[in-house]
DNA sequence: CAGTAACCTGACCGAGCGGTCAGGTTGGGC
DNA sequence: GCCCAACCTGACCGCTCGGTCAGGTTACTG
């Protein structure tokens, strides 16, 4: 759907649909997860179910765009924090913001926590993410300020696990999940001294490749 | 569908069935959580479909039947681990056993990370689970091996949160859970010092009350 | 202002879902 | 061995979903 730049740049009204359509759908799929439903987002956006498809060859193309969108925004903000100059800091607000988006979207918490989406770009940007974290733990682990074997990938993997921790409470205690950043946070401090049992986990991808066709 | 002590006694094929189709369902479910569906159980089982329905009038109802199973076998462990010797390892132990289950059981992952299901049962079911975890916390903090602000509603949240961190790779490490674990308990232990800064959850139910008809 | 390609619309499709029920089958009391 | 209530079966229903497309509309070009 992306215009090569030979051919005509798209109508007014074309660009205009695609921006409501991008955000009703970022408000759905965080509100309902990724079942939000093609209908529901369409009439948030005020346009006819078919338009969706028109910008969109399939459901999943959409919540890729905005999972992708999502995903370069964290990585971002984590290239910012790369040269703080407090890497344990710097780190724990990496993983409060981490943690704050994935509270907010029920979709990009879906979209993380399970190796469902195949789109290339989403996966790159996992890959992307991991990268940073693995610049944001390099520091603070050359300052001593968190034990030696935690690398990057444990990072963002623990942005899910902290989040869904306080998940099952999230609407009666919408800020619980902090007082399980701070304890898993303890956790990797250089404090504690034992060496964790299992291997860090050294792929190179961060979600299995080809999950079989069922689901 | 439990027969009241007047009623005439089960027929032999009905338990038979019952016994095939809970077996069938309990393996769906583990593999597709709650969303498999009561074809494909009753295809597991060898039933026909309108017979789930004459032992369960509803299918959250069979979900219910197997999770409340589940839960009450966890419960039993942990009251098993409530009078050994080393309240620390019980406690580890307890969770080792808790994080296993979530990670073999895809819709017990979900009933118990989402306030999804309204069944009484189950709901009494975890609140019992938290209570035996409360008491397992309460030796451990007693003899001062565990920080002394943690409860045993924490723990039992940070059930989910430990499988939760190790899921997305799941199939490809599926023991990545005890690095996790390891460190989480790590974070429990009394050596780290700074308190926690969210007050602990103090409601007394697990779940939220009451969802809005949304979803 | 006319012409056209891009765009939008909403009825429509097929698949899959949970759940129902008339009618055939069978276990077990007598 | 008879009989009937309990049980089982599978076609069927209504609904929602993602996705399609013929036909009407509209923004740009020249």
């Amino acid at each position: 759907m992306t215009n090569s730049p030979s051919t005509r740049p798209a109508r007014a009204d074309a660009v205009r649909n695609r921006r409501l359509l991008l955000d009703a759908a970022a408000d759905a799929f965080a509100e309902h997860g990724t079942e939000a439903s093609i209908a529901e987002i369409a009439q948030r956006a005020g346009i006819a179910k078919g338009t969706v498809f028109r910008h969109f060859a399939t459901k999943e193309d959409l919540l890729a765009a905005i999972m992708g969108q999502m995903i370069d925004d964290l990585v971002a903000m984590g290239t910012r924090l790369s040269d703080a100059e407090d890497p344990a800091a710097a780190l724990l607000e990496f993983m409060t913001t981490g943690v704050e988006v994935l509270a907010r979207d029920r979709a990009f918490c879906e979209v993380v926590g399970r190796p469902s989406l195949r789109d290339p770009g989403v996966r790159a940007g996992i890959d992307r993410l991991c990268e940073v974290a693995e610049t944001l733990t390099d520091r603070a682990r050359r300052r001593h300020a968190i034990r030696p074997d935690i690398t990057g990938r444990d990072v963002v993997l623990l942005l899910g696990g902290v989040h869904q921790t306080a998940a099952p409470l999230l609407t009666t205690e919408p800020e619980l999940w902090r007082r399980y950043l701070a304890l898993v946070f303890d956790g990797i401090r250089a404090d504690a001294t034992r060496p964790l049992p299992h291997p860090a986990p050294d792929m190179l991808r961060f979600v299995e490749t080809d999950p079989p066709p069922g689901a």
